[in-house]
DNA sequence: AGCACGCCGACT
DNA sequence: GTCGGCGTGCTC
């Protein structure tokens, strides 16, 4: 007996629309599809507009808010049971809302591309080949030309069924293919035999002391609670993850495991393959689209135990999951910074507690979200000390540069004390966030500076290029020789980049191996390996580098590092650049010295008395957290208050501008400006022109998420049907990173 | 975002 | 006479 009300499927589609678009289920379609085809988390294809589109059911209904006559049929079904299990298709529809993001966008912007091209799930598990029926009857003495296809034949018969890997390792791609052309041989696929728990570990876990002990021992696997592993670098935070992991692992579940974004991913993943006799899969930037839909798959099947990726992993589909592991968490990368501006550490959070699974933020410099998370009691706060049972602070030096003059960044103390580290046969660390050769080109003679002309900016000079190079937009040109203003040849190089520090630590140390790690001297793929290697090597040498240096390595020899500019992060603008110098000084400092050997750092300023570095230095982190944590309650800003931030950009500066006073009357016409809900804007954005277009936006800050939230969505909304939309690029930010 | 429609300028 | 510039409207 047929149902007579119609199925009508709300349904998601790539677009930066943010509503679902009604479709209609036809009757035939509903009678002949498996029951779970039709279910949300489902692709389906349909027409939109003019053209056809995959999108995701995301709801089941009887009724539309559309005319019903005019509602299309589903053009097809693609799936014949949700592509998304509902704990993560619950977190899409979560983030979406939460940041503000179409969720047709949210979702096919973020899953593997392949998917969105309507793409087949691949099978599953491991593909292997057996004889066919052709095969089994071939005489023995048949393909005796061939010999290696005999092989292969011959194999398959004594084993029966035999793994795609293993058969290409031996002989050849092309070898299965002529079988197969024959029909001789037939793939099939096979389950992937489960890790049997008692061969779970590779290698013995290392014996924790006491406050490892105590961490891993916080950490409940029953249920939701998040914790955050506080520990300085070589404190051990790995181990408590590796065991953690372990105990996951014996449940029968799931680990996924975060890293932010840079060039770390194999040394993590060779850590993790070496403890565990599991299947272990890694989703970075680096794989093909067929590669990064199969370790989805894998993960999604269950098969795959351990995944480990950046930020984009969170969406990652799990069978069983049984703990997330966010490393770094502190890293600014964890957030996306453009189109679908999600917090893959708050997301975290939330799918964890979604799950009623356990997480870890680990860091050896929190930011203050997360320590406010702690005092507030939603994370419960775990500090490792370190072997010796205290935190050994690295031996600090300020360099006062009011009083010392440098050569190409470097005052004679550090000079003298980079001298003496070699001597020693160690090894030096020189940070200078600033790559290039020189920040600036000026004419001595007029005082004209080389400009970009997109962007509100000076050229860094590149010498081993013979470039001047604009940072923000890459617009590049050769080198003048004369000034273009006076003419005059006097042309400067104003400042230092890495450059300049490299050539001049090269000259004064000639028989030292120096290697500058940045973005320019990595572009070659395996420099960084290259690196690494030289360094682990432990000969003496100098590493120079901006804060790719910074972040993940350790290096063993490293005894004296020297920041050479720790002005920058004093000055800027922004209301954490306070919490990120903490964070980057703490993390620099924290790639030298062994364990209980403490290395030295010499910090170059202009400000030897300020006392936050005075605190950081002396104190350490924590405690200079602690300090920062009032003056944000003061001035009311995050973690004490929600902030969101619309942004507009165009090539014409009073377009964003206008547009951001429309959405600020259509904001207070729904929820005027309060002591617990301000507007602040709009704003030109710290560099107002970049890449050619002007940048504004607007503060909205709240004391409550409650108020904040539908406030945003209503605001865009409006401001979405409004046509001066069409003319500049707007976005809503959640929870801004960077002003 | 795409894609189509529509109405004014310099070109095979 | 057309090709094509981008303003405007629409997507169940």
């Amino acid at each position: 007996m047929a149902d007579l009300t119609p199925l009508i499927l709300r349904v998601a589609v790539p677009s930066p629309l943010r509503r679902l678009f009604d479709y209609l289920a036809p009757s035939e379609m509903v009678a002949n599809a498996p029951q779970a085809a039709l279910q949300p988390g489902c692709r389906v294809t349909v027409t939109f507009g003019r053209r056809e589109v995959t999108g995701l059911i995301i709801e089941r209904t009887d009724q539309t808010e559309f005319e019903l006559a005019k509602l299309k049929p589903i053009n097809a079904l693609i799936d014949s049971e949700p592509l998304l299990p509902p704990s993560l298709f619950k977190l899409f529809i979560w983030a979406a809302r939460y940041y503000q993001h179409p969720i047709g966008d949210a979702l096919f912007s973020t899953l593997p591309i392949l998917l969105r091209k309507g793409e087949l799930p691949p099978p599953q598990g491991q593909r292997c080949w057996q004889l066919s029926s052709l095969g089994k009857g071939l005489g023995p003495d048949s393909l005796k030309q061939a010999r290696k296809q005999r092989a292969v034949i011959d194999l398959l018969r004594t084993e029966g069924t035999v793994s795609d890997e293993r058969i290409v390792e031996s002989f050849s791609r092309a070898i299965l293919s002529q079988l197969e052309q024959k029909s001789l041989i037939e793939p099939i696929v096979r389950d992937i035999p489960k890790t049997p728990l008692e061969t779970l570990l590779k290698q013995d876990s290392l014996a924790l002391y006491p406050s490892q002990q105590q961490a891993l021992d916080a950490i409940d696997h029953h249920s939701f609670n998040c914790s955050l592993l506080d520990g300085i670098t070589g404190s051990g935070k790995t181990e408590v993850y590796l065991q953690s992991i372990e105990k996951a692992l014996r449940y029968e579940r799931q680990a996924l495991v975060l890293i932010p974004e840079i060039s770390l991913t194999p040394q993590t993943e060779k850590r993790f393959r070496d403890r565990f006799n599991v299947p272990i899969v890694t989703l970075h930037s680096g794989l093909s689209d067929k590669q990064r839909l199969q370790a989805w798959m894998l993960a999604r099947a269950g098969t795959a135990k351990i995944i480990l990726g950046t930020r984009s992993a969170i969406f990652t589909p799990l069978q069983a999951p049984g703990l997330i592991i966010l490393d770094e968490e502190h890293d600014q990368s964890y957030k996306q910074q453009e189109g679908f501006r999600y917090s893959a550490r708050d997301l975290a959070v939330i799918r964890a507690q979604q799950e009623n699974i356990p997480i870890i933020l680990g860091s050896a410099t929190p930011s203050l979200e997360s320590l406010n998370n702690c005092r507030v009691g939603r994370y419960q706060h775990l500090v490792l000390s370190t072997r010796a049972g205290n935190a050994v602070q690295p031996d600090w030096k300020i360099i006062d540069l009011k009083t010392e003059r440098t050569d190409s960044g470097i005052a004679a103390t550090t000079l003298a004390a980079i001298g003496d580290t070699l001597n020693n046969n160690h090894q030096v660390l020189v940070f200078l966030n600033r790559r290039g050769f020189a920040p600036a080109m000026l004419c001595h003679q007029c005082g004209w500076t080389a400009e970009c002309h997109s962007c509100d900016s000076r050229l860094t000079v590149h010498r081993a290029r013979g470039r001047l190079i604009c940072h923000h937009c890459d617009y590049q040109q050769r080198t003048p020789q004369q000034c273009p203003s006076c003419q005059s040849h006097q042309l400067v190089a104003a400042g230092e980049g890495t450059e300049r520090s490299e050539a001049y630590l090269q000259r004064c140390f000639p028989q030292t191996k120096v290697l500058r790690v940045d973005r320019d001297s990595t572009r070659k793929k395996g420099t960084m390996q290259e690196v690494f290697d030289t360094a682990d090597s432990g000969q003496p040498c100098i590493l120079i580098g901006t804060q790719m240096l910074a972040k993940g390595h350790h290096f063993e020899n490293v005894t004296l590092v020297a920041v050479l500019d720790a002005d920058s992060g004093l000055f800027s603008p922004d209301f954490r650049s306070h919490e990120r110098m903490g964070q980057l000084l703490t993390q620099v400092a924290g790639r030298s010295g062994r364990g209980d050997m403490p290395g030295r750092v010499f910090v170059q300023t202009h400000q030897p008395d300020h006392p936050l570095l005075e605190l950081l230095i002396t104190r350490g982190y924590g405690h200079f957290a602690e300090q920062l944590m009032p003056q944000r309650q003061l001035t009311q800003l995050p973690p004490f208050r929600h902030m969101a931030v619309i942004r507009a950009e165009s090539n014409r500066a009073d377009e964003a501008e206008a547009f951001l006073h429309l959405a600020r009357k259509i904001a207070q016409s729904l929820v005027p400006a309060t002591p617990q809900l301000s507007y602040l804007g709009p704003l030109p954005a710290i560099m107002e022109k970049r890449a050619g277009r002007f940048r504004y936006l607007l503060q909205v800050e709240s004391d409550q998420r409650a108020t904040l939230q539908p406030l945003l969505s209503a605001v865009a909304l409006e401001l979405e049907n409004h046509k001066d939309s069409r003319r500049v690029r707007w976005s809503i930010d959640v929870d801004p990173q960077e002003l």
